[in-house]
DNA sequence: TTACATACGGAGACTGCCTCCGTTTACTCC
DNA sequence: GGAGTAAACGGAGGCAGTCTCCGTATGTAA
């Protein structure tokens, strides 16, 4: 008999799991943070209980559909390494991330629901951030197009800011600017 | 008979909601978005009927608190202009920016909270920011230092995201490096 | 097919936001 | 100073949202 017996889950549980993952995406995109668990469980058919033994939380929940559409967003970096020059592959991934914001790829205001702010909830998903970006700032580095002491986390937070201010006119293409500003001042001789 | 009166409140009224709104900055800095509404009447010591005829929503209370922090800001890009050089006086505003946030001067983490996340709340504080950062931007763009296309909105959305990152390790030093970044990529002449 | 671990659903405890209204208090006018 | 009144106060409680508990149902392994 084994120590850990570690069973896979029933067919049933794994079904349901996935299925609230999807319609919690769409609430939450549709209605924002004011989103309730119990609206979702509704939707979803299945009782309250069912929805929070997938997810002890609502924090849990969202936090699980955010990490589901930043792994998207990460594989992408990678496929750009590969197709274009370093700068240009830093360019356009963090365009692209500007996008998925655009698009409401991404569920904007819910993540000002969970506890202790982004912060808290982008620790789950930073790895898979500062991965994606580091990796592209490495290389535009290691290329001789940026300074050596580019620090990929600064970029992070500027891009976080975008996250924030889509309420604001005009945003996408202050975002945009945004990015131009960011790779200019980090060039190897800007000032 | 005048057509408004406009009486002056009441001088209790004056000075529970000034009670209140100190009490609040305390609570909503130590708990965050956590901090409840009754708490707040509990701690400040009148009933919740009281706090609510001051501040009608939950909303309406961290936007107070909020406003009268950033008005404080605010002044200091005014005190800054008259001091030192334009270029200077941008990078010094930016830096007090975040000193603010440093010293929790800020309730970074019950902005969290506001219906609508940040944009929302900062549609009250906007003029004021934006007011602070386009005189800045434009005495450094006016001096020559600048590129004329900058846009001070491009630099609001950097720095809010440095609000929303306190709790990644080496924050402080991060952004600093970001208020750099963005002037270096805003300077005449930069690529 | 049986037995049981696993998962399900929903009633309801608990908490938080906000309202309503009877009571109290500061201000005004004589 | 005292009476009258508009303004402000406090707190009981409505309503809604999060999460728990537990009796019931179901998939899975032997």
């Amino acid at each position: 008999m084994p120590a850990t017996v570690e069973r896979r889950p029933r067919a049933d549980a794994q079904r349901n799991r996935e299925h609230i993952l999807g319609i919690a995406k769409e609430v939450f995109t549709r209605d924002g943070e004011a989103a309730s668990m119990d609206d979702i469980a509704r939707r979803a058919r299945v009782g309250p209980g069912t929805l929070y033994r997938h997810f002890p939380t609502r924090d849990a929940l969202i936090e699980a559909v955010y990490r589901n559409e930043v792994e998207k967003l990460a594989a992408a970096a990678e496929r750009f390494a590969g197709e274009m020059p370093p700068v240009e592959a830093l360019r356009a991934w963090m365009l692209l991330f500007i996008d998925h914001v655009a698009g409401k790829m991404l569920i904007l205001p819910a993540m000002n629901a969970v506890a202790g702010g982004t912060a808290r909830l982008m620790e789950g998903a930073r790895p898979l951030i500062h991965g994606a970006f580091a990796g592209s700032v490495q290389r535009a580095m290691a290329s001789g197009d940026l300074r050596s002491e580019t620090n990929p986390d600064d970029f992070v937070r500027a891009l976080v800011g975008v996250f924030y201010t889509t309420a604001m006119p005009g945003w996408e293409a202050s975002a945009r600017r945004l990015v131009e500003i960011l790779i200019a001042g980090s060039r190897k001789g800007a000032a």
